[in-house]
DNA sequence: ATAGTACTGAGACTGAGTCTCATTATAGTA
DNA sequence: TACTATAATGAGACTCAGTCTCAGTACTAT
């Protein structure tokens, strides 16, 4: 069973568009470097490091490929992930894709995609909100990474 | 309210005892520098980067405070978190404190401990380890942190 | 066309973290 | 206590993921 089984097909175009349009309200041009990096992050599916990226896309530079990352963050078109290996890794924002979780290998550092139920995520909120709030915090939002070997690590 | 106000009061002496046999079993003797880390991790109670130790210990050098994390990282003291920022942070291994998640302010970086009931616990990790089984991972634990904005920097 | 601005690639640079090595401390033994 | 073997330490060189600079190129608008 994919967690993601029951989404809605993936339309393109107006992922096109929505990008395109956060790129312009951040002042920058959709160039064929930055969709580069966002159909690789599209294509892959699950988070990429940088040499992930290069592997995928060979004929870009690095210097341009971390430079396109950092715009694509300001942009609010990509996240960033601290891993656990010395490697960040990037991936297409939540609210282009869907709130989701992580799956992380602590042997290979590969890490995939997972979507809990609706109603976790409620009772998960709740909870924390309130956590938060007793400490004087301010949500954004939260992480939740599960840590363990991968099947082909086992 | 304090998350651990239920908390056992903590047994300084317990606490050594452990902390030394962990170290002599992984090979390493229980020395000053180690010591004054593990002091700095538990008298401060909430996860420390490299600089929030030089401040503490003003006498550790650089180079052997990162070996003995290092060093306690491998005994089992310290787990290393991955933060937002650039700045890894260390804290004591939770079976040494208990099972716990983090509020991590996006702007300051600081990291504060909070503990959600157990019955929170349990519900997610019995969610979590289904979807984790469904993709073929094999679970050691999970990773849960609110992003937000602390007190001081609402 | 021209000017103004954004983009790009090459490579210099930064700095958190690691490694090396000469010296010092410790544990064990007699 | 003296001697030996091994572990620990501090100084600083080194690594390399990530950032910055700058000269040249591609857009865009008029
Ligand atoms: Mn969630
Ligand atoms: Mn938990
Ligand atoms: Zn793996
Ligand atoms: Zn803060």
């Amino acid at each position: 069973m994919k967690a993601s089984a029951d989404r809605a097909p993936f339309d393109r175009a107006a992922f096109d568009r929505t990008v395109r349009e956060r790129l312009e309200r951040s002042g920058r041009r959709y160039t064929g470097g930055r969709r580069s990096v966002v159909e690789a992050l599209v294509e892959s599916g699950h988070p990429l490091s940088i040499s992930d990226i290069e592997k995928l896309r060979p004929g870009l530079p690095r210097s341009s490929a971390y430079r396109h990352l950092v715009e694509l963050q300001q942009a609010g078109i990509v996240r960033r992930l601290s891993a656990e290996d010395e490697f960040s890794r990037y991936e297409l924002a939540e609210d282009l894709t869907e709130h989701h979780h992580h799956l992380v290998c602590v042997s290979c550092g590969r890490v995939v995609d997972v979507t809990p139920p609706k109603s976790f995520e409620i009772a998960v909120t709740e909870v924390l909100d309130e956590l938060a709030t007793s400490e004087g915090f301010t949500v954004q939002g939260h992480r939740l990474d599960l840590l363990g070997r991968c099947a082909s690590c086992s």
